[in-house]
RNA sequence: GGCGGCAUAGCCAAGUGGUAAGGCAGCGGUCUGCAAAACCGCUAUUCACCAGUUCGAAUCUGGUUGCCGCCUCCA
C-alpha cells in the first residue's frame, strides 16, 4: 500500500513515490521568532510531527528540516519598539518555541537551521540568481525579476497579468516588476548586517528555504510543506529561486495545513485574538491539544472554542480510562506494548487511514472502535478474562499504544494523566483537595453504615463544587467534570 | 477584480461512483444501595438547492444560494 498525498502543486491526491527508494526528504517552514508562538503555529508543527513519525513507522529514513528565521524585518521592528536587541529577540523567541512545542510532545527536526548560520550559502544563491538572469541589483537590493521565470504563479495557480490588474502593490519605481521581491536588502545603521558584494545588509525573507533546503537536502527533494498562508507569496517566490537557479523541478510534493478560526474569527491583530500555546496549556492538557488538532483533516479550516476543547479532553480521558482499566485488569504495565512486529485488525485500519493523506480524523474514529471494543470485552467478561481474551485485549491495547506514538498521545501512565488533569482543575477552580478526601472519607463511613441518606447527601453536596464521584470496587475515587 | 476552498444529524466530524465511520450531547436499557464509568439500543431513507451524466452519486458535470481563505512578510 503506498502512501497518497494531496499536493497543492497538481491540486490533486498523488500515490507517494520518493526521489531515493525508502527515503524522505521533507523541509517544512518554521516560524519567525519575533513573538510567542500561537495555536496556529502549533498546528502546523504539530501535523508535520506526525506526518514525520507516519513515515518513520512505515519504514522510511526520514530527514526533516525545520528553520528558525531569525532576521526578518519583524523582529527588527520589535527591537525597534522594544529596544532590545534584534538577536536577544530571535533567541528569547527560539527558547519560547521549544518550551511550548516540548510541552505538545513535538519531536526535534533533525536539522532546525537558522538563517544567521546560512548567510554565506544565501549570498552565494543571490549571487547565482544574478548570474543566470533572474536577480538584478540596485542601489544596495537585489531583486527577483519574477519575468524571468516563465512558471511563476504555478504553484498558487495565478498569472501576472491578472495579479496586476486588482492587487494592491507597493510602487517601487527600482522595481522591473511590482512582483518582484527582495533577495537582498541593504541595511539602515543599527540593523543586523552582513558585508556583502552589494553592500551590506541581510537576507529577503524567501531566500533563506531555498538556500537552506538546497544546502541540507539537495536541489531536489520530496516534501515541503507549511500553512496555507504561505502559498503565496512564500513558497511561490521559493520555486522561482530555487528552479532559477537549478533549473530543476524544486519540491516534488507540496503540503499545506488550513488554518484556525478563534470561536469562528480569523486570528487576526486587529481582533486581538492571538491564542497563545502558552497560555492554552494553562487551561489544558496538552495532549488534548494535539487531539483537538487531529479531530480534524490537516488542510481543513478548524474552529477553536471551549466546546471543542471539552470534547477533546473528554475523549481524551475515555481512552486513559481504558488504558487505566486494562493496567488493573490484566496486570500490563502502563508503557507495554507497541510491538511494531505485530499489527492487529485496529492498527490495519489505523494505517490505511493515514495512508490516505494523513488522515488523522479517521485514525482517531479507528482509536475509538478499538477503545470500545475492549470496554465490551472486559465487561462481558468481567467474572473470569480467559487466557485467550486476555492476548486479544493485550493485542488491541498494543494497537492503541501504536497509534497513540504516531498521534503524539499517551506518553502518561494514566495515573499520572489523571493526577496531573485533577492539579489543574483544582488549581483552576481553586478547590482545596483535602476537604474534599474529608468528605469522601466521610461518606464512606455512611456508606459502611448503610446510611444512604447522608452518603446521598455528600454526593450531592460535591456535583455542586463539579466534583463527580466514582464507587469503584477498591474505593472511591473523584474528579472535576470539566 | 483575480485565484482557491467549503456546505454531511442538536453540535463537531470522516467519507471522491455502490448504497451514511467516529466523538460530544440527548433518550431508553444493563450494571449500581443511589450514582459515576463502561457496554447495548435509539437518534440523517439522507448529505445546502436545482438540473444533468450513470444500472447506481454525499461523492462526477453545469447552474443557484450561503460561508470562508489568499492576492497585505498572518502557521
Amino acid at each position: 500500500m503506498t502512501i497518497r498525498v494531496y499536493n497543492t502543486l497538481s491540486r490533486k491526491k498523488e500515490d507517494f513515490n520518493p526521489i531515493e527508494p525508502g527515503k524522505v526528504k521533507m523541509y517544512v517552514c518554521g516560524p519567525t521568532v519575533y513573538d510567542y508562538c500561537h495555536i496556529g503555529h502549533a498546528r502546523s508543527v504539530v501535523t508535520f510531527d506526525v506526518i514525520a513519525r507516519y513515515f518513520r513507522y512505515r519504514g522510511f529514513e526520514v530527514t526533516y528540516v525545520r528553520n528558525f528565521t531569525d532576521v526578518d524585518d519583524k523582529i527588527i521592528r520589535r527591537a525597534n519598539e522594544t529596544g532590545v536587541d534584534s538577536r536577544e529577540i530571535s533567541e528569547k523567541f527560539i527558547r519560547e518555541f521549544y518550551n511550548d512545542m516540548d510541552a505538545l510532545n513535538v519531536g526535534r527536526a533533525d536539522f532546525e537551521p537558522k538563517v544567521t548560520e546560512y548567510i554565506e550559502e544565501i549570498k552565494d544563491f543571490v549571487l547565482k540568481l544574478i548570474e543566470k538572469g533572474n536577480a538584478y541589483q540596485t542601489d544596495g537590493d537585489v531583486y527577483y525579476s519574477v519575468e524571468s521565470f516563465k512558471e511563476y504563479g504555478k504553484l498558487s495557480g495565478r498569472k501576472l497579468e491578472d495579479m496586476e490588474a486588482g492587487a494592491r502593490v507597493d510602487i517601487d519605481e527600482r522595481k522591473h516588476n511590482p512582483f518582484d521581491f527582495a533577495l537582498w536588502k541593504s541595511s539602515k545603521p543599527g540593523e543586523p548586517a552582513w558585508d556583502s558584494p552589494w553592500g551590506k545588509g541581510r537576507p529577503g525573507w524567501h531566500i533563506e528555504c531555498s538556500a537552506m533546503s538546497s544546502k541540507l537536502l539537495g536541489e531536489t527533494f520530496d516534501i515541503h510543506g507549511g500553512g496555507k498562508d504561505l502559498i503565496f507569496p512564500h513558497h511561490e517566490n521559493e520555486i522561482a529561486q530555487s528552479e532559477g537557479a537549478y533549473e530543476k523541478p524544486f519540491a516534488r510534493y507540496w503540503m499545506h495545513n488550513g488554518f484556525i478560526n478563534i470561536n469562528q474569527e480569523k486570528m487576526s491583530k486587529s481582533l486581538g485574538n492571538f491564542l497563545m500555546i502558552k497560555d492554552v496549556l494553562k487551561s489544558y492538557h496538552p495532549e488534548t491539544i494535539r487531539v483537538f488538532l487531529l479531530s480534524n483533516h490537516y488542510r481543513s479550516p478548524i474552529d477553536f472554542t471551549d466546546k471543542a476543547m471539552d470534547e477533546a479532553s473528554s475523549g481524551l480521558d475515555k481512552i486513559y480510562a481504558l488504558l487505566e482499566r486494562v493496567e488493573t485488569v490484566t496486570g500490563m504495565s502502563p508503557n507495554e506494548g507497541g510491538d511494531p512486529g505485530k499489527s492487529g485488525e485496529y492498527w490495519n485500519r489505523f494505517t490505511e487511514a493515514m495512508d490516505d493523506d494523513f488522515n488523522t480524523a479517521k485514525a482517531i474514529g479507528v482509536l475509538f472502535d478499538a477503545v470500545r471494543n475492549i470496554n465490551r470485552t472486559l465487561d462481558e467478561n468481567s467474572e473470569r478474562l480467559s487466557d485467550a481474551l486476555k492476548n486479544t485485549v493485550h493485542s488491541e491495547r498494543s494497537d492503541i499504544v501504536k497509534m497513540g506514538r504516531i498521534l503524539g498521545i499517551f506518553t502518561e501512565s494514566p495515573k499520572v494523566y489523571f493526577e496531573k488533569k485533577k492539579r489543574q482543575g483544582l488549581e483552576e477552580k481553586s478547590i482545596d483537595p483535602a476537604g474534599i478526601d474529608q468528605l469522601v472519607r466521610e461518606r464512606s463511613e455512611a456508606r459502611k453504615a448503610k446510611n444512604w441518606a447522608r452518603a446521598d447527601e455528600i454526593r450531592k453536596q460535591l456535583e455542586e463544587m463539579n466534583i463527580v464521584l466514582e464507587d469503584r470496587p477498591e474505593g472511591t475515587v473523584w474528579r472535576i467534570e470539566n
